[in-house]
DNA sequence: TCTGAAGACTTAGAAGCTAAAGAGTACATA
DNA sequence: TATGTACTCTTTAGCTTCTAAGTCTTCAGA
């Protein structure tokens, strides 16, 4: 574990004066709701790992557990399927099967009626896995947006889908990736 | 690259329904805020990552760009403090300082009042990339908030400044790293 | 001068990825 | 039936980037 200590972060509002003074053509509001949004997502996910690793699965094992959840009863998809709904390689996902297979969160077996095809299913210690993060994930959700009145909450939920659609319009395919800007 | 064609992401709503479906105890208004932050961030992230690839800097390179800038004139860091900075280990910043060296974004020396440390300073030309892919982040964050009416972004601005200075209440020093639970 | 602490680097090795080659299965067509 | 082709998954080789542990250099204090 690499040591964080000391050199602390700029806190949010250092951080748009010191943009301001190294950037002059700079909306202080936009780049405010940006980076505290870059931030939150940040701070967020720490809090997810941490309750993840407490159940012993990894942010590679939570993306398939998600994937193979969201199939729907009988929580089954193969690995080409998988590799493209995550972004791997199928040699990858060959992989990643391999650990959670011995791990006991899925199975593999071949499909009888097409033995081309495998089928990756998850085990119900898996969907239990899955279903104690949600739990955990919620609960801290719940905690996290307390402060919100119901108004603000509504308005909140409405901008931010209006914000998703309107990025998902600009950008039909994807291409890098990169840890948030911020 | 990973073939990401066909098998789409379920669409905000549908995945609301999945969850709902799958996951009894759930405030639908809170999930739904929740997974747009995510997926608002991821795709913010995808677009961040495209521009700064097309000026051939790395995420890894941006990270330390962003500290050495933000470190102020004359824009000098240790590796040390570097690394602790971005959540390194030393010897990984060592890496990733030799890159940045080669790729002529930073430059190393020892300190000569103190020849056990070692200063990295940013290049004109790491500035400029800097500078360059900040003109580009912010005409994108400028084009995705348009939409949002002056009100729209104060109260967005006032209330995830709120929920940032919640979440870093709630969890004082950091712990495990995850991509968006989602 | 000696010694211990601190900072940066080196080495060895682990994890996870990609690209490309390989193996097994299904199916269309002669 | 035989065979070529396409498809799916796995294997192999290699790359990148990280950590852990050890080394070297320098500085500060006894």
């Amino acid at each position: 574990m690499a040591d964080t200590s000391g050199v602390p972060e700029p806190t949010l509002d250092e951080q748009i004066a010191a943009y301001q003074r190294e950037f002059r053509d700079l909306d202080p509001q936009v780049e405010k709701i940006v980076s505290a949004l870059g931030r939150l997502n940040r701070r967020m996910n720490v809090a997810y790992g941490r309750q993840t690793a407490n159940l012993g699965i990894s942010s590679a094992d939570w993306e398939v557990l998600k994937a193979l959840v969201l199939a729907g009863d009988p929580y089954r998809m193969g690995p080409s399927d998988l590799a493209k709904r995550l972004g791997l390689t199928p040699a990858a996902m060959t992989h990643r099967i391999d650990r959670m297979v011995t791990e006991g969160l899925v199975t593999r077996e071949r499909d009888e009626s097409n033995r081309v095809r495998v089928i990756v299913e998850l085990t119900p210690e898996g969907r239990g896995k899955w279903l104690e993060a949600m739990r955990m994930a919620t609960v801290f959700e719940e905690d996290l947006l307390q402060d919100l009145s119901p108004d603000e909450r509504t308005v909140l939920g409405e901008v931010l889908t209006r914000l998703l659609r309107r990025v998902e319009h600009a950008q039909p395919d994807a291409g890098g990736r990169l840890s948030d800007l911020d």
